[in-house]
DNA sequence: TATTGTTATACTCTATAACTATA
DNA sequence: TATAGTTATAGAGTATAACAATA
């Protein structure tokens, strides 16, 4: 019923003020969360940032890199190294705009495409296990409605 | 009902199949919750982690550091920096652990003290902040349930 | 031998300023 | 003049290895 009053172990730390917080627990869930999905994706060395930016690419071919980075809350300056780093992998491609001869065009190369059916496939499984652990689709979608008032 | 087969302005992106997932929902209300806190928390210059680490002395004083940081999740070594902060700023203070010689054990200070008042006056204006966006109490424990079986 | 605190180091993520070429 | 991409740089946060003092 009652703590002991005196311990026979270590005493255990008063932590409620810490932990009983939305903005800890969601810090500490995002961790968790991403490193499972690292773990998931270490065989195809894919970072979250670099599987959204190939899902954005594969649903919006030919769009700018300013245009894909600001969906993601990613500043362009630092877009520059992940685009270059999926280019240099033969993932992606930068192609020239048109009409816009200072801007790049995001496409998918055909090993992109293919690599991304992989990633996807990963990336399916990753998400029921999230589902399965949150007790199902509802709970699933309740919890992402409350992250949005969250934003 | 649906969306006009020509768009007259910028025609919008497909972002589900990156948008609709746990994780990515999941940092992106991590990011807005910190963004707010350290708005909030611009004044008293201190960062989540700092906050956390102040009430977490207060509620267990005279604990060793590593003990503090294993709570936290932070690693001893990064840890120091962060305590050597808090002490230089006045806030906290190592003491020798009575018992073993190698320990600092953790205290906050008298201006601690005050300052930590200051601190968590504010963290419960912000917590308000986030349970009045969520709906409600109840709905705010319904997310920590939910956030706890991701962990 | 193992642990506490520490230093050094490196890697990721993020933020800003400034440059270039185009618009 | 403004914008797209780029470079350089700096700051957090995080990870590992290794050391001195102590257990």
């Amino acid at each position: 019923m009652t703590a002991p009053l005196i311990s026979q172990t270590e005493p255990e730390l008063r932590t409620e003020a810490t932990t009983d917080i939305v903005g800890y627990r969601l810090r500490r869930a995002q961790l968790s969360v991403f490193q499972r999905f690292n773990a998931a994706f270490e065989m195809l060395n894919l970072r979250p940032a670099e599987y959204s930016v190939l899902v954005l690419i594969a649903d919006n071919p030919g769009r700018k890199q300013t245009e894909i980075a600001e969906i993601l809350g990613i500043k362009r300056a630092n877009f520059v190294a992940l685009v270059t780093g999926l280019e240099t992998r033969g993932l992606i491609e930068r192609q020239a705009a048109p009409g816009d001869r200072r801007a790049n065009a995001l496409y998918l190369t055909a090993d992109g495409v293919k690599f991304l059916d992989e990633a996807r496939a990963i990336q399916d499984r990753f998400e029921a296990d999230c589902i399965a652990r949150l007790g199902g689709v509802e709970r699933r979608d309740a919890l992402l409605r409350l992250l949005d008032t969250l934003c």
